[in-house]
DNA sequence: GTCTATACAACGATAGAC
DNA sequence: GTCTATCGTTGTATAGAC
């Protein structure tokens, strides 16, 4: 599957560079002279393009000639589209990945295996990078629309329409809503004592009501 | 119904109030001549204190001292030493009179009272002030020391407490996160189907969640 | 030499036109 | 139904850096 190929840590450390228009000048073969950042490239471009069409509407085919490389670079670099998409989120980390490594097993568990697997990543990232997604979410609108399709997308596909077939859509919102929250009051506003509480507590207090957006009866 | 009485002097039972510590500025009595706008300065010297010291180690007096106006202003403008501290934080509503309001009742119901009222007024006012919330509580970190400081309060006190004796400020905390992460669903993310649910559906699946935190079994 | 970034070509899938 | 265009993806050869 077009998951973590070797060079894509999904971070992606900052770079932030200009809107990467591309030099249409002949494109050789081989690794070009130095200096170009085509990862780089890549993510400005498909900053542009994402926030502008959409996670369908963008291609990869107009993301790699905006950025002046070839379309494959995307999934060298990436791994594909959707990595692609994620790594331009600039999300301190992948809940795509996550996600899809956390789902397999009992569906009637799978509230506590979300839970758990976020609260050890959060727990050594700290909630800085959580911080600065909340703050670029609530400055850029372009940042609002790209994360909405994230939890439209990435939740609905990967977990909620596995696990429950009805109302995936309206699941996965609940899902997100009660995660994002959860974020924000133990690693942003650290409200005691949920932000010093440890894994099982939180586990215990929160995976059953998750369960309940995923598998539990609906009104 | 709202946030308390409103013109209640706060020491209103004991007269005779400290004299020691007279301020030895030249104050005038009776109303002071124009152009000072006394509530406003009394809620940038709010949010100094309040940021600084915690809501209980800041004092009213030092407040109105620091505005340059006497303490009786403070219950004037705003009812009371909590009324400032709500308002100083620049919500965009007032959770605690809202609270204070949905408490009395059924606590069996209270989960769907909170989210009720909390649909009410967000589907009115709009997500523009709750994203201006969010920016400025992932931004300074003064603002975010505020809010949690709310949460543990308000939520705590007026909630929580009353209805669910043990491990209230758990309890509070995970009501936060669950209409918390909520508001940024619906009204900040706008994803959908929960952003253009009707009110009743939302109630139907958010508030037994917010029920089982309030009054039901935790770990 | 090795290693890796790159470009080119082609494949299976899918959606729409006819 | 067939044909076509386009999509995402993959395999492979090549060019430069080391």
């Amino acid at each position: 599957m077009a998951a973590s190929e070797e060079h894509s840590p999904s971070g992606a450390g900052g770079a932030t560079v200009d809107a990467g228009l591309a030099d249409p000048g002949p494109r050789r073969r081989g690794r070009r002279p130095g200096g170009a950042d085509t990862r780089a490239q890549l993510l400005a471009a498909a900053r542009v393009e994402f926030a502008d069409r959409g996670y369908d509407g963008a291609t990869v085919r107009v993301i790699a000639e905006r950025a002046g490389v070839d379309p494959a670079m995307v999934n060298h670099w990436f791994g594909g589209k959707e990595s692609l998409f994620t790594a331009a989120l600039d999300l301190p980390v992948d809940p795509g990945a996550i996600l899809a490594d956390v789902v397999p097993g009992d569906p009637e568990h799978l509230g506590e295996r979300i839970v758990a697997r976020f609260l050890e990543i959060w727990d050594t990232t700290g909630g800085a990078p959580l911080a600065a997604v909340l703050q670029s979410v609530a400055g850029h609108d372009a940042a609002a629309g790209m994360l909405r399709e994230f939890v439209s997308r990435v939740l609905v596909g990967k977990v909620v329409s596995t696990v429950a077939p009805d109302r995936p859509e309206l699941r996965a919102g609940l899902c997100g809503s009660q995660v994002f929250g959860l974020a924000i009051i133990r690693y942003v506003l650290k409200v005691e004592p949920l932000a010093s509480a440890d894994h099982a507590t939180v586990i215990g207090a929160v995976a059953p009501n998750l369960q309940r957006y995923l598998t539990g009866p609906l009104p």
